[in-house]
DNA sequence: TAGCTTTCCCTAATACAATTAGGCAAACCA
DNA sequence: TGGTTTGCCTAATTGTATTAGGGAAAGCTA
């Protein structure tokens, strides 16, 4: 192939798109290679290793998915907020299947400080002003928050709910609703 | 290596242990015949290919989160029943941190049907019984906890909440009587 | 209990993914 | 333009997954 038709960017990029398709943990080096029309060894000299690759997705992943919900929150307040955050999260692992699992690659600690994810604690405790709860309350609910949203989508995606009637949306809605009234509830204590 | 001292059960046990020591992910037929002592080639007299390894792994986690679930919950009601179950769920992630990784793995909707997965769904609606909560409220919340308890763990076991001093077990009791509240809440409604 | 059959673990061999070594031409630099 | 660097390539190695086929042990039969 053409001098610089590889970048650790491209790579990434392929690896992401890959990753859409056929789903995360089937992201292979020689899938990306492949698909930019390069050989294996060529990724060499733009990456160290196969897990860098992932480790990259991961982060373009976090990054992406700060974005949206930063933007998704802009000028909301209180239920609203929960709301347009929680969606925007939902909606971007709809969207991003393969990078959503990605977001979830275990970093060492140190890359992990340095990645779009603290940010993404950030957020929660943003949207969490409107509830007006104290220490170590506010970081509890962070906690709760993430992973209430996370367990949902990850448990919808994973097909978990296709055996009950009840619409995916609808129960979505009814935990937002009932995280906002369990948070009001905890703030006025 | 002596004759019959392969059966499907005894790959699948020491697949667990291999998930348990080095992550789910990592899991491989090789390093499962290495550890029995057998050579490669003579796992395929008992499993079709790697993946029935990894499906049966996900097969015995299911089912042994459900029996340890299923012993908290005897003979306990209401928030008591709530926080036997969720200990009992993350207790056994904590402890077979791969095996819990397994339970996650995407099983076609035939095997999940047959699986012990339905038996965890069921175990929460009994649970919320004595919550009192009409349909479709009812699975809206069957989610809902299942989300918050497998994000929540999954989020904890990911090492996502080692940048903040607040103890994990603290925010945990908190997310419990959050939750407790909240299905209180809802069902007076 | 000799002979037959089946079972099952092994060796040999193939394919694909990850990775290292080293070559060679294109791009850059003086 | 000649020298250096850069970056993609071919060749080769290792590890995992898997198929083919052999041979001996276990079990059945008479």
């Amino acid at each position: 192939m053409a001098r610089g038709s590889i970048t650790a960017e491209r790579l990434t990029r392929a690896a992401a798109e890959v990753a859409d398709e056929i789903g995360f943990e089937h992201v292979t080096g020689s899938a990306v290679a492949r698909r930019l029309g390069v050989k294996d060894p060529s990724l060499y000299t733009h990456i160290a290793n196969a897990r860098e690759l992932k480790v990259r997705v991961a982060l373009l992943a976090l990054e992406e998915m700060a974005d949206r919900a930063a933007a998704a929150l802009a000028g909301r307040a209180g239920k609203d907020a929960l709301v347009a955050f929680a969606d925007a999260y939902r909606g971007y692992a709809k969207e991003h299947p393969g990078r959503y699992a990605a977001a979830r690659f275990e970093l060492d600690a140190k890359t992990a400080a340095a990645s779009a994810a603290p940010r993404h604690t950030e957020m929660i405790r943003a949207l969490l002003r409107g509830y007006g709860l104290p220490e170590p309350d506010q970081t509890d609910a962070v906690r709760f928050l993430g992973g209430a949203f996370h367990g949902y989508v990850s448990l919808e995606m994973a097909g978990g709910f296709r055996h009950t009637p009840r619409d995916a949306d609808a129960s979505w809605a009814w935990m937002l609703d009932t995280l906002d009234l369990a948070l009001k509830g905890r703030s006025g204590k």
